[in-house]
DNA sequence: ACACGCCCATCCAAAATTCGCATCGGTCGA
DNA sequence: TCGACCGATGCGAATTTTGGATGGGCGTGT
């Protein structure tokens, strides 16, 4: 007993002789188109109408035409056949990187202003790139990233994995968000000592290390210790609660396109001049065809951005 | 040179393969679920990876996972797997004559009244088949009965051809139709001897001979001779004259449907009483699945249309 | 009327493909 | 470090497919 039994399904094989006969309307010549003999076209087509169980071809030995079953069949044949086609040729794509997914993780602040940027550029030179966004924290996207859960990530320093590759993609400044009334809105600019034993609503160590850590050493270094009110993770939050008077805030520069009433913000000096900085991280081996031409576009990005914060390299 | 050279096509077999695999994750449970061993499925994938040009599948010896190109082309190769199991289905469906298409032709005057509830009876009873309707006299009706063009004819005797089954399925009166203000309005109903010696507006006897002749015979074997003013072969063309005044013609009921203003109907008496008859003819050897359903309607119609017409037979 | 040609089906041996068994090589976990 | 697991590979056997020869039905031409 071998797998003779019941073959209840055709193949394409079959599918092309039908077609060729169908549309040849002659076994000698389909068999000639199909690069075959007579003999076996007529055993394929036989072997296709078995396990259809319907007649697709009246052969008399004059004529062939098609049954009605068969002139319905012939339309399926041939859409069955384009499809087979299209698949192939949609999977090269993919594989070759012309189109494809990407994953995408990035933090909320990256979301205000270098992601819709993004993916602006995406849309004119890379339009068959469809990306995946995903917003989380940066140590999320170095989970993701490891479990493949996401291609690339735009997240903060450190990064620290030997497996993944970083490109900086932005570089921005720290600006002050100061509640309306504020005297120190008076001067177009400021200093960190401003904030020197003023109320500043902070990072959260957990859930915002990065800027937490940024902005600890900012005051350290400048030998400056402002009186910490409150502490948040969240950019929209932390400004939620400037409006609400209870103290300054110092955020990244895209946060000032989230546009909060009564809260004014002013650009605030510091060493580096461009201090908070976004990378982009992805897996070196990863094998998603759609990331090199992904990676084009940040690099492309990169240029121009950078030049704006004053700062590219490469 | 043997058929070794370039196989640029995958087959069917190979997509159930990666299939399973791909749902599997796992190609020792693949092959226990296309009924296999694992070596060959190995070797059919292999096989589909390197027509298509593209790696589907990443094995490390501890696990199985898709490529993004995979992916897409799971998507690809589910669709047209589906596909195939439901152009067969489709297509066994037409065998067996459940649905399909049938090429009707029709004569004018059954289009007026028998026609739409035929059609009315096709769409409760048999929604699956479709209907193609061509309008044509009763003599290309059978040229193309001959030739395969329809399927099923609804015509005038005689049908003389011995490779024709014949149904008759409607019987009419003749009516009167008389132009507004005839005298021979007056009567609920008319004899052919009303027609004596007045105009009438005749069938023409090229295109439209079998009203010619039963009209002919008619008046014959009454012994009545009517001043025929005009011969035309369309009803609408014949009762637009009489509209006009040029004289009475008779018609089947099945015209009073057409509603020409300005022109009445009465009923004639005739010997027989309904001696319209429409017929359906088809080629006994005809091979449409869906004919047998076809002629189930037009049975079961006839019998319904008989009564009305008091004389269904068989 | 009869022979011929055309065309699809069938038969059969040869070729190609596919299959399954045994085995290899690599990886992970104990 | 050993053993279990898993996919890849080698190889002979079974199956399938192929093509040439042939059969049989049906028009056609003479």
């Amino acid at each position: 007993m071998t797998g003779a039994s019941f073959w209840s399904q055709f193949e394409l094989h079959q599918l092309r002789c039908f077609v060729a006969a169908a549309e040849e309307l002659h076994f000698g010549r389909a068999a000639a188109r199909m690069n075959m003999t007579q003999p076996p076209l007529s055993r394929q087509i036989q072997l296709l109408e078995h396990v259809l169980g319907v007649k697709l071809l009246d052969r008399t030995s004059r004529a062939v035409k098609l049954t009605p079953a068969g002139r319905v069949f012939l339309l399926e044949a041939r859409r069955i056949l384009r499809l087979t086609e299209s698949a192939a040729l949609a999977t090269r794509r993919i594989a070759s990187g012309e189109a494809g997914t990407i994953s995408l993780g990035f933090t909320a602040a990256s979301g205000y202003s270098f992601l819709p940027r993004l993916l602006l550029q995406r849309a004119s030179h890379a339009p068959n790139i469809d990306v995946a966004l995903k917003e989380m924290v940066s140590s999320e996207q170095v989970d993701s990233l490891l479990t493949g859960r996401i291609d690339v990530g735009l997240l903060r320093p450190p990064i620290s994995r030997s497996e993944f590759t970083t490109l900086r993609v932005a570089s921005e400044q720290l600006v002050a968000a100061l509640p309306f009334g504020d005297e120190r809105l008076g001067g177009a600019s400021l200093e960190l000592r401003d904030f020197d034993g003023k109320p500043l609503i902070m990072y959260a160590r957990e859930g915002a290390r990065y800027f937490h850590d940024l902005l600890a050493g900012q005051f350290k270094a400048a030998g400056v210790m402002p009186v910490t009110v409150q502490s948040l993770s969240q950019i929209h939050s932390i400004l939620a609660l400037v409006r609400a008077g209870m103290g300054a805030a110092l955020v990244p520069e895209a946060a000032m396109s989230l546009h909060f009433d009564d809260v004014h913000f002013r650009p605030v000096r510091t060493q580096p001049e461009s201090p908070v900085e976004l990378f982009a991280a992805w897996r070196t081996d990863n094998d998603n065809p759609a990331l090199s031409a992904f990676l084009d576009l940040l690099r492309a990005d990169d240029a121009s951005a950078g030049m704006e914060a004053g700062a590219a390299s490469d």
